[in-house]
DNA sequence: CGTCTTTACTGTCATATTGACGAGAACTGC
DNA sequence: GCAGTTCTCGTCAATATGACAGTAAAGACG
């Protein structure tokens, strides 16, 4: 099976992260322009290698972000959203990417530093334009990325993550639309977060506006899974359903 | 940021799986005992180095179960669990191993080979309990494993995929029982998988059984999503709720 | 053959959740 | 005050769920 020549091969290690946060009326994903060959001057996650060969996956994601955009996950949600490893998907070398999702508030905006020459927020739909062009494979795992946001804020209360400290229910509704896009009714949404216990604590504060009737603040609550979910509107047609 | 010095790390990669199937009255894991240091004979999951720099990370997660478990993915659902990267989780030097996660009806048994000594279905009480010891962080998999399925099979149809290609609906309630060790109403269960479109195919044909009123026989359907979700009995006490 | 046992299936009813709206409440600007 | 806006509560029908009664179809047994 292992011949005595046999040598466990070695491959190099990349963190990749997808952070996404809800601004400007759209969902939108943390790019960066690429300073440095391969595919340099093009769009690509921040990320990036370990800095030697023991750094724990989780600091790497950090550091890097930190490096190439300015932004601190600290304190942030992240999650791993999966591992690409296509043996062809570097021009260079073999590489294998573990990359990382993060829901972030509309903060403060990037910084650009490391290896990249520019970070910015992009509109998810612009990143997924057929004629934009992004490095390496990192189209699909864009197109993972939304997919995983737009399923998970399904059945937890994520989506508040992308909402400031404290928010109106009317802000959590424009998340969910925005993600979903799709509109839902603020009736209906009203009483099913107000209903869920555990999503939302009231501050007792409101907020003033132009014009309309002051809502209430909100902070995120101790829940994390919602049940039930909330329901996503159904496609036009339910067609047979896949799976991840 | 770079210093002139410095060289992309490397480090070896691995790919492990955890392969679950329900038999004997109980959700199974399959996991092999080490015939080669370190945590020689131990039990782990079965799993190995890429062969050489340039294999695909599925090609390897198929091989390696085929060497040393003799079953065969083809075919089967799979997909990725996770991936491991604790700097300090293989005492010789740093391994990152991406972990795939396999749902397989019960079939034949494994057949010893490749660097495992033996390999068997274990039930997946076993290998979580508290006195029983596994290779390098398999148990942390193996946890995270056994509540990817419990969770997978609540708003997916992948339930079916314990199955033989035919199984009647008592069949599949035993899956979902086992797997959530939880019993369920079979008239309610009945209603809601039959009701479901696309769950299940009939084939017309009926079981015969030694006593009993014959049951119908089903195929998967080709739907792979549950909408509505199929709702786990809520644990007593409906607490803070987690997410992944 | 009948009845008994066993397992599969159908049906009913109260309750909870959802989708679709009506309408009032609370602000700004004029 | 009045119009415009936006938030919030309420109603009602449709749907899904949990609990449980009762019927159907086989083999076993006398």
């Amino acid at each position: 099976m292992v011949d005595k020549s046999w040598k466990i091969p070695e491959v190099a290690l990349a963190v990749d992260l997808a952070v996404l946060t809800v601004r400007a009326g759209a969902l939108q994903i943390m790019l960066v322009e690429r300073g440095i060959e391969p595919y340099r001057g093009k769009l690509a996650l921040p990320g990036g290698f370990l800095s030697d060969v023991d750094e724990n996956l989780d600091d790497a994601a950090s550091r890097e972000l930190a490096e190439e955009t300015g932004l601190e996950l600290a304190g942030l949600h992240f999650e791993q959203l999966g591992t690409y490893g296509a043996a062809n998907r570097d021009p260079r070398r073999r590489v294998v990417t573990v990359c990382y999702l993060a829901f972030v508030p509309e903060l403060a905006s990037p910084t650009a530093g490391g290896d990249a020459r520019s970070a910015a927020w992009v509109p998810a739909t612009t990143a997924l334009d057929q004629r934009t062009e992004l490095a390496f494979d990192h189209k699909k795992i864009v197109e993972d990325a939304v997919e995983r946001a737009r399923s998970k804020i399904e059945y937890t209360t994520l989506a508040a993550a992308f909402c400031a400290p404290e928010f109106t229910v009317a802000d959590l509704r424009q998340v969910y639309e925005l993600v979903w896009d799709e509109p839902l009714d603020p009736r209906n949404f009203n009483r099913k977060v107000t209903g869920t216990e555990g999503f939302l604590v009231a501050t007792g504060a409101q907020t003033s506006r132009q014009s309309g009737r002051p809502a209430a603040l909100y902070r995120r609550g101790p829940a994390h899974l919602l049940h039930p979910a909330m329901l996503r509107p159904p496609p036009p047609k339910p067609d047979t359903t896949r799976t991840s």
